[in-house]
DNA sequence: CAAGACTGTCTATGATGTAAACAGATAAGC
DNA sequence: GCTTATCTGTTTACATCATAGACAGTCTTG
């Protein structure tokens, strides 16, 4: 395992806390956690766009190259970022019953990416292996306590949710941090666009859809029902599959 | 309308064969479809990373600045590519009941993003207005027919599925393309990784897991049961929301 | 036949991610 | 305490990228 150990990219070993005993050198003038803070000040003010290596550094008074003492390409700087920006996850409640508590853990989730819409904008490479990322892995589980469901059944249940809320979050924002106004407004042309080109003759279905009058047919309004709605409809899923387990 | 028409972005209007009358000047020694197909080869070689506007444009013996003539930014090529790679969707069977219709779309949906897995790495930003996606969307509505489900159900139904397989397909192939092989080899490591990391007295519902023998936990198989199975999960919660409809 | 519009090309620019070589700082070993 | 190895942040450099602007040739319309 010590072998294992090793080959673990150098982030991951920093944000484990795997120090190396001490060595001569100078001092590192910062942490990677000051990195993941100018990282995600940049991102949540201007998406992954806005973040790269110089304008990190910049942030932080330091020089591009510098950033590479710490982390060993771009995608490393990711990781730092998504644990930073997850947090440790809130523990579920003991009280209550699997649904609330796994509603709970997806509605902590979808507020996360809310916060920092720029998540969904990370490629995934690889799965997740970050300290804070494992506690929500964990939270997760734990939230199927008492249920007859099998460990690898647990584990594909939390993907069901998980991938619900991202995928869900993802339409909901039309990905871009935008103003209400401007989402409404996107909202409407899209809506437009679609009458156009959607003739009832080539695609009936989408053009039955198109005529109703309601404002925000297309947007999964995650806010408040439409969130719930869905997420209900996953885990009525997820109960069938207990009661066959039970 | 007509205002609508004209504000729609060049290459939605290329796409969808609008073409202004005959002009004076040169004909264009190419087309967008060409344009497509030497972006798509490229992408199904080595991943979105591997496209650029240079590249396409060596692979079609042109200059990198010529493409834009037929495209405005990086971004429509993107959309291009999109179009092009999932062809024109499948009709659904009109004989069956919508669950085998969904679910055949939902296959053949799954089947086009392993095809070409780059898909997954291109970044969301506008919700579909191309032809081929319209009718990818015509299809999966289609498969309702016949339920009591209004409109927009119908609309968030298939978001869910969309959503369900985007997120599946993702989690499956690691998001790279990779050999079995190498894919098995990255699995063995991932878990290896996991039970060093995730300790029994930190995280013991994931220890739980890792500890577990079977080969592949981590995977949700889905080529053949494990996505049948994910999709059964989701389709149950669909069908709840048809019963309680009807 | 003339004029104007459109073609692909050339050149140029500012970002970007990262490799390599460097001078100063520091702790371990004598 | 001094040397030496090793770590620090910096500087310089390079390849690649998306895209803007000016250009000369080509073709259709008047």
């Amino acid at each position: 395992m010590d072998e294992a150990m090793a080959d673990l990219p150098q982030v991951l070993q920093r944000l484990w806390g795997i120090e190396a005993p001490a060595r001569p050198g100078p001092k590192p003038a910062f942490q990677l956690s000051d990195i993941g803070r100018a990282a995600i000040k940049l991102a949540d003010a201007g998406g992954l766009a806005a973040v790269s290596m110089s304008k990190v550094a910049a942030e932080l008074g330091f020089t591009t190259m510098s950033l590479y003492r710490y982390i060993d390409a771009k995608d490393d700087l990711y990781v730092v970022m998504l644990d930073q920006a997850f947090g440790e996850a809130p523990g579920s409640p003991p009280g209550e019953d699997w649904r609330s508590r796994i509603t709970a853990w997806a509605e902590a989730f979808r507020d996360g990416l809310r916060r920092h819409p720029w998540i969904l904008q990370v490629p995934v490479t690889e799965p997740p292996l970050s300290p804070n990322q494992l506690t929500w892995m964990e939270s997760a589980m734990d939230a199927f306590d008492g249920t007859p469901l099998a460990p690898n059944e647990r584990l594909s249940s939390m993907l069901l949710v998980n991938i619900y809320v991202r995928g869900t979050v993802q339409l909901a924002m039309g990905l871009l941090t935008r103003t209400p106004e401007e989402a409404a407004a996107a909202d409407r042309l899209y809506n437009d666009r679609l009458r156009m080109l959607a003739t009832e003759d080539r695609f009936p279905a989408i053009a039955t859809i198109t005529q109703q009058p309601i404002p925000e047919q297309l947007d999964v309004d995650f806010e408040t029902e439409g969130f719930r709605d869905g997420l209900n409809t996953v885990l009525d899923g997820i109960q069938a599959r207990i009661e066959r387990a039970g």
